[in-house]
DNA sequence: TTGTACGCGTTATCAA
DNA sequence: TTGATAACGCGTACAA
């Protein structure tokens, strides 16, 4: 025993250091090798020792010391989720998804956020990552579109999923649902219900997301051979506000649109708020539709049809894909499943 | 140089790796001890040497490993913000306000979620912070009125800050609103507007703030001569469809209150959607309150009067008492000011 | 005021 | 299959 590493098993009632791989390696009988072997699932370890080892690391309740393992080995257990300015419930249900599959995986998650207009984003970025030694990171939208982010990344060779991105890239991928053909699917059944005459809000034009649902309500559009119009057409950027501004924009027309589909629940509500002060009756006289299915959506009246985007769902893929070992990790975007969800808030054209 | 621990000057592309304390020294011609005094702002620096370790520093954009710091010293740069099941809008706002802060000084967030029922919650919070040396933790409701948590915390002697706790601890110190005081001026405005039958929707009653809203709501009851009713008085859960349940319950009354003020803007929402099943005008026919100031306050029609929680800065307000030096660290609670939002949601009785 | 040398708890190399 | 021992980068007694 050259080093004094062990601690001796103080019964005291003070507060004792916890167990370190030298006091299970003791305990078991072997090397601190062996042990580590065990923890990290290593082969070439004889089952009695490995018993052994796992019997000492119960009893001393044994914990690898998280800053020992990230100072020795290259990548530590943290991915790292970036973001700027997001929706805060966006932001939310991502967090969730990614924290829970984190902790499947006994990684920890840490959190940042950055401002997408500093021109010193990628140096922020590499200082980050190399001081905590990143094993991952998970961009979200508008950051998941940042060139300077994305090459920063691969130049430092750190794994990345990207959320939502605007386009695919190769060494770069991404998770996201088919956001054309959901908005596309929204369409027809709102042109099944009869309307013809189909307002849309657009969400902010920095975000991939935003010009594929506007795509997708087009080709809908097309496809049932309604021309395009684009009196009935609003500029929106995501938020509440924006929303508003659209809405009173469309509403204000002689000849004002018989639904309203807004590229997210947010405006969405906002176009609620703004049928009130036309003293419009929802859905009769105006149907109303979102996207996201966020808490909103159910929290205004009438409740929102919406689609439902798996956030959570998609926060966890990305975790999984960064945490999955290099060989296997694969570089292929991940495209999960939207829903449409019909609540209240639209019917046929005329009640 | 006994060690071979400074880095070559590679001038390749190849992902050099990140300067350490010893290029830093080597730099500017002093030991890495003179470095770490400068870095760690301690005194016994000269100022010549303390400028040409600042020059090194700059010049090799040298960032302390983050790990190595850990490792060495028995706390580190970490906050732990540690939930179980928030409303996704109140975490959010939290998360901001705690990494803007943390930020600022330096630290990292990481965030963790935890099962207040789960019986080994004690143990999960030991391993957590001894694993990962926590320089502190934030306890959010209803964590934060665990005493099985906060035992545990103050025998590994951790600081902690709490989020809006029930009850003041000596040595688990708190930040948080005068809920009681808040819902006093709420009640007191509604009262004002000349209200007298004034229906209260509970919040969880595991969390302290519901039951210091309701007390508040009762005091004003009392000052103005008014008899407290339990007929209009509701329990919720703060959960949307809790107060969708107990609206239904309070809008079904044959003598129904002509205001209804709820313990967050959650509930007050779900009021709002109830009354539109009763074809109730609003503000009307039944003015609404909440409490919180969240997102769903402006979003909803029409726009809900509200007490603003200043989240973001409770937050921020938690950071900065974790990071205060153990000398200069209070023990005192911290009391943030609200503010009474009104918007359209309430109105004199019957209009 | 400054510097040397060791410890922190892992992972990883390489010889046994 | 195993284990001795060297990194990893920083903080800090202790010495100068």
């Amino acid at each position: 025993m050259k080093h004094g590493r062990t601690n001796p098993a103080s019964a005291g009632s003070a507060p004792r250091k916890p167990a370190s791989i030298y006091d299970v390696a003791k305990r078991a009988g072997v090397s601190i090798k062996t042990v580590s072997r065990v923890i990290n699932h290593q082969p070439n370890v004889s089952p009695p020792a490995r018993e052994r080892v796992m019997e000492a690391v119960m009893a001393l309740s044994y914990r690898p010391n998280f800053f020992a393992r990230g100072l020795a080995s290259e990548r530590s257990l943290l991915i790292g989720l970036l973001y700027d300015n997001p929706s805060a419930s966006y932001l939310a249900s991502l967090q969730i998804g990614a924290l829970t599959q984190c902790r499947d995986e006994g990684y920890h998650l840490i959190v940042e956020e950055l401002n997408a207009q500093n021109p010193g984003l990628a140096d922020e970025v590499r200082a980050l990552v190399t001081q905590s030694s990143l094993h991952g990171v998970i961009l979200t939208p508008p950051l998941c579109d940042s060139a300077a982010v994305i090459d920063a990344l691969i130049a430092m060779q750190v794994p990345m999923v990207r959320i939502a991105p605007e386009r695919s890239m190769p060494s770069a991928p991404g998770v996201s649902i088919d956001d054309r053909r959901a908005a596309f699917d929204m369409t027809v059944y709102l042109i099944g219900l009869g309307h013809r005459r189909i307002g849309f809000i657009k969400g902010h034009p920095e975000h991939g997301a935003a010009n594929a649902r506007f795509e997708g309500y087009r080709a809908a559009l097309k496809q049932a051979g309604i021309s395009y119009d684009d009196q009935i057409v609003a500029q929106g950027y995501f938020s509440y506000q924006s929303g508003m501004d659209a809405a009173m924009e469309l509403l204000s027309l002689k000849h004002r649109p018989s639904v309203i589909f807004a590229a997210n629940d947010d405006m969405a509500a906002a176009v609620l708020a703004a049928s009130q002060r036309f003293n419009l009756k929802l859905p009769a006289q105006l149907s109303v539709a979102g996207f996201d299915d966020s808490l909103v959506a159910q929290v205004v009246w009438p409740p929102l049809t919406t689609c439902r985007q798996p956030i959570k769902e998609m926060a966890a893929a990305a975790v999984s894909m960064l945490t999955q070992k290099p060989g296997e990790r694969t570089v292929l975007d991940r495209r999960l499943d939207h829903e449409l969800i019909v609540r209240q808030s639209t019917a046929p054209p005329g009640g």
